[in-house]
DNA sequence: TTCCAAATTAACCAACCAGTCAACTTTAGC
DNA sequence: GCTAAAGTTGACTGGTTGGTTAATTTGGAA
């Protein structure tokens, strides 16, 4: 009953892009606002804060990605492929945004992480959440290369989190130079750390 | 002649840790006058803008860091010793900043550089200046290692910018997760990706 | 068709933002 | 001890911030 809208999710859909693409702190309500065709009201009517807003962006977003991830860390492909394809899927999801946006964005969580993880709460606990859950997806196909003995990995969460910290770092470096070719290294860097035994 | 003052020094000595304790878009000009006890009119007499100050700030800290950087990289040290030196560094440092903030605040460079790459182009030159410099002591270490036939790393640059991108992913770390442990893998990573053959 | 819950709207708020300015005080160099 | 440059001060600006409110419109279900 009652009238229906989807103005929560074009509020959603807004606060995303305009986080990734500027900073948590850069983007306020208003812009926001306006960015989704939403009067201010409106936005207090379906969130009770903007740190809520973001929450639920974050939220959404992350839940998107984890379809893709899914696929991409099916136990059906071959450990290391799983992990190669995760970095082409990187590559090419930031490839999208530097054509839409003219800029590369690196990973939104650790943008947003390293901006506020001291000043709010809520907001870091989300997003130390959202992290842990992906080091997962490398540490299980760590651990199955291990098994299937392609590398040689007795400590797959230590090593998963080696290799995600690293991915972190060069997509960081590909935001800030916003240059794609920072990621170009990707694979090969991630090869040393695994310490890959043949071609994959 | 005239007036001397310490005030400056204060200004840029209160921008750093407000910053680096939160982030540039937390640290309001009236907070960095409190801090340093200095009147915004002050403020404004020594500097044009908030981005100014945080420019002096940042070169002001690459400046003294640089000094530490110079002697823990000379090359009268073993060059993978250099690099674990950099890291024990690394790991004190932010030990300190844990006992003085109760935090953990990770690089302030690339905090800042996630945050105000895509709004501020003064200061993303800046720090991108910065941290080139800051590979360049990966770089001749692991180039000096290589000609000791310690490691094999035929593409020095190429390697120094893996093990750059995975020391700022840990320092990421942790700051999000306040806990010092994530650095606890630091050189036992790196010597996964150099491959270090031997004890070193 | 009516009813009411849900959605929309514009006007509003106090606090805060970066930045300005003219009057005033201090002190180094002569 | 004079002078002029350099530093200090507090009051001020106009715009923006996150957030509030009460009146109004809408549309799904009965």
């Amino acid at each position: 009953m009652g009238r229906t809208s989807d103005a929560k999710e074009r509020l959603i859909e807004a606060v995303i892009e305009l986080i990734w693409t500027g900073s948590y702190g850069s983007t306020s309500v208003d812009q926001i606002c306006e960015r989704a065709g939403v009067k201010k009201g409106s936005f207090y009517h379906f969130f009770e804060s903007k740190t809520e807003l973001a929450l639920a962006g974050i939220e959404h977003g992350w839940t998107e990605h984890r379809k893709k991830l899914d696929q991409t860390f099916s136990p059906v492909v071959p450990p290391l492929e799983r992990i190669w394809k995760c970095f082409a899927d990187f590559q090419q999801e930031q490839k999208e945004m530097q054509d839409k946006h003219g800029r590369v964005l690196g990973c939104p969580i650790h943008s947003l992480g390293a901006e506020v993880s001291t000043t709010d709460d809520k907001l870091r606990d989300k997003l130390q959440e959202i992290l842990s859950q992906f080091i997962r997806y490398y540490e299980s196909a760590i651990r199955d290369a291990h098994f299937q003995g392609v590398i040689e990995a007795p400590d797959a969460p230590a090593l998963a989190r080696i290799v995600f910290a690293y991915g972190e770092g060069l997509l960081m470096h590909a935001r800030m130079w916003n240059d794609l070719r920072h990621l170009d290294d990707m694979e090969a860097g991630a090869r040393r750390i695994l310490g890959v035994k043949e071609e994959s």
